[in-house]
DNA sequence: GATGAATGAGGCTTCATTCAT
DNA sequence: CATGAATGAAGCCTCATTCAT
């Protein structure tokens, strides 16, 4: 997780390596204690001291609790997208099939691995507008990224013409964040994660009819 | 929405006829409330405000704002799968196509009809232990029903036999319950009602590969 | 010092008895403790101990600290005003010279009696914007009323015909008001209190040229 | 204005040309902020900012915002008593009313040149007890010297032989500058300048019964 | 001389809930 | 049944000042 401050905060950046080091270790915290407690019931004063600091060093590197929070969120989000993206865009030898598999499982992995962060990340988006927005441009531009995927698979006919792609995209984004949310946060259903990722990725095709080449 | 007090809160239930209507006063109120700035920000006194009561008499009928929102949200998930369970486990002529759509025509209308409120829903799943059980208890008990469907489905060939149905319920209750939220709340993608059943009933049945029996 | 609240403020007014005496309470408690230590120093938490009350009261019946200042001051300048406004306006048959001394005197009783609060809303006009305001509309009314007296007393030959009469209202007003502030408060010039009102009006006089009519 | 440090305060003396003229920016700097905000609200990382150094800097050369305060305002107060003192207290040949005109004028001219910062001294006079002494100490030795020059005037029949002296010269002293902020500051009466200070002076010189020695 | 990271005390305010009437 | 006065815990944030480089 990179420690680079958000771009539209207007809070000093550091201008010394301690500084570095000292903003760094405020974020590690921060993410350490919204794992154990969620935001709201996080205080300032529990992060400052996991990071064995004094309450107003916290005030140096961050306007306000929401802050140091949003950009926690915005260093899982980068790296949950890096799996679907990075898969799914790039021009591969492999099979759709055998691409989409490998997306879906680097996503639930990396799901899995910040289970905890993402459920007050999600938890977090309903409170915070700004979070909120972030996080919402993120899914559309993906959105619109996987909906130009499925028309290219629709023109070569390894896709259902019969579906727009907009909606479609959206429709198993939602199946795909959901129920990484359901499965690997909640528990249910309860299927190891070969198989999850296994059947997840034949129910997804067939939403969308993929098919080979062959 | 009922104003049956939910079973196991032990406020006075109201006795007299006055009671009654004072007790659905509040219940009203205080969804209005919630649907306009969320159970957090809701102050029962906004509450008792609205339904022109004093501060006191709020807890002459509930024991905290949290019961009052539970008993708001039972009534609303009772609302909202009366749609889905209705239709998906009768017995009716039908085809399961036809079903379907019938099914999730009458789960969007009520969420687009309860949107705002079940934003707020969502948000306090995340917050209140008990809100969130209930719903997951709900949810599970869909989740074996439509499972139990999808096997009966498989037996008669009419949908993907290589699935497990268990998790495939799961998938695409995720998907549309979600995706409800991300259309009718969020609203992209932008596609008239109409359009967006039709299309999401059609990725729903590709996802089972669902097939009419003729 | 009346215990009604001002116009413009949202909180509740009491509604019962016991309101009314607690916020009265409160407002006398607030005086004194601003009294001793200014605005700035006092804490909503030494007014509420010694109003015997807890914090929380406080805030059912003010909106902030500014507030409960703004009715102490607004009592006080009333209660100031009062001596200036009533003999300088009213027909009487004393004679112009009986009735400023009367006048005088009575204002710098008033003032020395509330000294230590004049003090600090001197102070407080010059941080809160809303104080500010209340107290110049004060003074503007006065002094225009002052001003319209001394046209007066010019049109019937008994003060100096060449002096701008608002401007000589604004210049009798300033030194009123601030003379009693360097006499009453920070004790300069030492002078007896008869001896100092009988000096001061002499010069005020002078200063017009205020003559009796005989 | 000075940059030279008061006596009383302990920092080490710019040594070098460079530290004169960073002291100098110091000042400089927090003069103006003061103007825009006031002293309590003034920050040390304003002024330091508006000075183009660090924040560590400013204590190198002062002991607190305090200290910095007092220089700016022992600046100004010197400015201003220029006025006064020179011309009162001097022989020339000119008349008591053309001595005085020019005195008031040359007043009223510096105290519209520095009225925003002459507000903010107005405040901090009830803030700070230092300040206040510095300025009571100012105006004490002034009145003194025109309670004098009131007695001379007396002596040789050219004033009100009835007044107190003291008492007089704190009266008139007190309505310059309370007058000076009202009609220079808070822009009441509205009157030109030149019209201001004939009729100012004209007042002035009744409350005294000044007379030219004929 | 200059930097900027680190400190830490301190107070206002909100609001769910209780309880006397 | 209804009222509304009273409670009190709990936490964010500011900013002057210090000190190690």
């Amino acid at each position: 997780m990179s420690a680079v401050p958000l771009e539209g905060d207007k809070t000093s950046a550091p201008r010394s390596r301690k500084g570095i080091a000292t903003r760094a270790r405020l974020v590690a915290a921060a993410k350490s204690v919204f794992e154990d407690v969620g935001f709201l019931d996080a205080r300032v004063s529990d992060i400052v001291e996991r990071a064995g600091l004094s309450h107003g060093s916290f005030y140096h590197y961050f306007d306000s609790k929401e802050q140091v929070f949003r950009e926690v969120a915005q260093a899982i989000d980068d790296e949950l997208s890096a799996g679907m993206a990075l898969v799914l865009d790039r021009e591969s030898t492999a099979s759709p099939q055998e691409r989409l598999t490998a997306a879906l499982r680097l996503h639930f992995e990396a799901y899995r691995k910040e289970a905890r962060m993402m459920g007050v990340i999600e938890q977090m988006s309903r409170h915070d507008e700004q979070v909120r927005q972030m996080r919402v441009a993120h899914q559309r531009g993906h959105g619109r990224e996987v909906a130009e995927s499925i028309r290219q698979l629709q023109r070569r006919g390894l896709a259902d013409p019969t579906v727009d792609a907009e909606l479609a995209a959206a429709a198993v984004g939602s199946m795909t964040w959901r129920f990484a949310e359901e499965w690997l946060i909640k528990g249910y259903p309860d299927v190891d994660f070969d198989t999850g990722v296994e059947q997840f990725t034949r129910i997804f095709m067939n939403a969308l009819q993929l098919r080979d080449p062959s």
